[in-house]
DNA sequence: CTCCAGTGCTATATTCTCTATAGCACTCAG
DNA sequence: CTGAGTGCTATAGAGAATATAGCACTGGAG
């Protein structure tokens, strides 16, 4: 799984993730991912690389491939509130539902 | 999304799926991630604290919960596959088919 | 033409994180 | 005691990320 090489560097993941409904102008994207210039290229250069996302004259968008990537990824939406409760009230055992 | 922010540090991503099929040691999870104890025991307080995985006597393994987040991921398996011909293959466009 | 505001992107010193290695205290087997 | 395994800690050096300033370019307004 060369793929998790790819997201599991600092804030590619989270760069996929603000591209998720539009697409987003380098500054905004930096300002959207709360990163520097630096990171931000260095990543965008390797998402681009990896053909999973790609700069178009209305800012940076996912590539179609990418956009499937990332419906994959649409997913951990719903885990991560039911993830953040868990955290939150400490009772609660393996059931996803409230109480 | 805190999650982006958990997972998308490095080998966070891996540690989980190195521990899909079965539970590891502290040690075989350093080998199987390709990574050192200091980070290792980093990331696994981050897992622990946030109840993705636990520490049980024949190894470190998901939680109930940690595993229901694997289950999302493991999609990601098929799209990389997809995705690695796509690099070999420069031609392919957005079909997942091989032809 | 100038001026202002935006674009993508680069450069750099400082700070932080990761890496690789050695080692501790403990358990189990003999 | 020895020898092999467990989780985990410490540390110096290497590498990556941060914050900031700035470049070259485009487009609108006068």
């Amino acid at each position: 799984m060369a793929l998790l090489d790819l997201l599991g560097r600092r804030t590619a993941l989270r760069i996929l993730w603000e591209l998720r409904s539009q697409p987003l102008s380098f500054r905004d994207l930096q300002a959207a991912a709360a990163t520097n210039p630096g990171l931000l290229n260095k990543r965008l250069g390797e998402l681009r690389e990896a053909q999973i996302i790609d700069l178009k004259p209305h800012g940076y968008s996912l590539t179609p491939h990418g956009a499937k990537l990332l419906e994959l990824l649409l997913p951990l939406s719903g885990w991560s509130e039911s993830w953040a409760r868990r955290l939150d009230n400490p009772k609660a055992e393996a059931s996803q539902g409230d109480g």
